[in-house]
DNA sequence: TGGCAAATGTAGCAATGGCTACGGATAGTG
DNA sequence: CACTATCCGTAGCCATTGCTACATTTGCCA
C-alpha cells in the first residue's frame, strides 16, 4: 500500500524535474531559431520572442551561461555553446514531431502551435516514439 | 513582420498561464481521489501523494482556500468547495482521456502515467477533442 | 488520564521567474 | 565629433514552490 502511494508520486516528481529544464530548452531553441532568421540573437529579440521583459531574459541568459549552454558578453549577441547547440537540435526535433503529431491528429494550426509549446517538455522517449510511429503510418 | 513575432510569443504566454493553474488542478484532483480512497484527505496524505514536504502542502492549501477551491481548518482534513469539486471533475476527466490516449497510442503504462501528468495541463479543448475522436475510432 | 507519537503549523531560507525604475553603453546620424 | 535613440545591465520588489528546524496540537493507549 505504501509502495502504491510512493509509486503514485513518481509522475509528479518527474513533472517537476521536467519543468526545471523547460526554460533552458525553450531558450536554446529560441537562440538557434533567431540566429537562423536574423543572423544574431540579442537579448531584446528573446524578450520579444517570449513576451517577457529584457530583465527576465538577461537574468536567465546569465544562468544558462553558468550552465554552459550559452555564450554571453555584455552588450553582445547571445550564442550557443556546443552543449547548447546539441540540446537545441534535440529539442527542436522533438518539438517538431509533437507539432506535426497534433496537426496530423486533427488539431487546428493555432491550437497545435500553442499546445505543442507546453506538451513538448513532457514527452519522454517512449511517447515520442509512439508519436513517430503514428506519423509514419500516415 | 512584427505581427509574426508577436504571434510567435502567444504559445509561451499561454504556457505560462497554464503552469500558473497547474498546482490548483493537481491539488483538487488529489483531494478528490484521496477522499474517495480513504474517506478523508489530510495534509500529510497530500505530501506523500506529491512527494513534497507537509510545509509545502500546507502553504498551498492555504492559497487554494483563499481561491475558494478548498475548505481547510487547523488540524482538520481538507475538503473540496463546490468550485473545487467542479474543477476536480473537469480535470480528472481530462486527465483520464489523456492517459487513455497515450495508452491507446502504444505508450507503456509507466511512461503513460508519467507523461500524462504533465501533458494534461497543456491540452486545450481542441486537442482534447482530437484525442476523444482518436479514442472513439478504436 | 497522563504522556507520547504523529500530525500540523510557523519561522525563515533559497531558487526561479515575473515586473518597474533607473543608469550606462553602443551605434548610427547629422 | 557630438547627439540621440536603442539596447542592456543593475537594483530591488513580488509570487511561487521547494526545504529544514522548531513549536504546537491532537488523539490514542497504557
Ligand atoms: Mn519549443
Ligand atoms: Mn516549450
Ligand atoms: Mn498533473
Ligand atoms: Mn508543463
Amino acid at each position: 500500500m505504501k509502495d502504491k502511494i510512493k509509486a503514485r508520486s513518481v509522475p509528479f516528481s518527474q513533472t517537476r524535474s521536467r519543468h526545471a529544464s523547460e526554460t533552458a530548452e525553450d531558450y536554446v531553441e529560441a537562440v538557434m531559431e533567431l540566429i537562423e532568421e536574423k543572423g544574431e540573437c540579442r537579448v531584446l529579440d528573446l524578450a520579444r520572442y517570449f513576451n517577457v521583459s529584457h530583465v527576465t531574459v538577461s537574468r536567465i541568459v546569465k544562468r544558462l551561461y553558468e550552465e554552459e549552454l550559452l555564450y554571453t558578453q555584455p552588450y553582445k549577441p547571445v550564442e550557443l555553446t556546443p552543449k547548447g547547440n546539441s540540446l537545441a537540435k534535440k529539442v527542436k526535433e522533438r518539438h517538431a514531431i509533437v507539432l506535426d503529431f497534433l496537426l496530423e491528429l486533427g488539431v487546428d494550426k493555432a491550437n497545435a502551435y500553442i499546445d505543442s509549446e507546453g506538451i513538448e517538455h513532457h514527452v519522454g522517449p517512449s511517447t515520442l516514439n509512439a508519436m513517430k510511429r503514428f506519423l509514419k503510418k500516415r
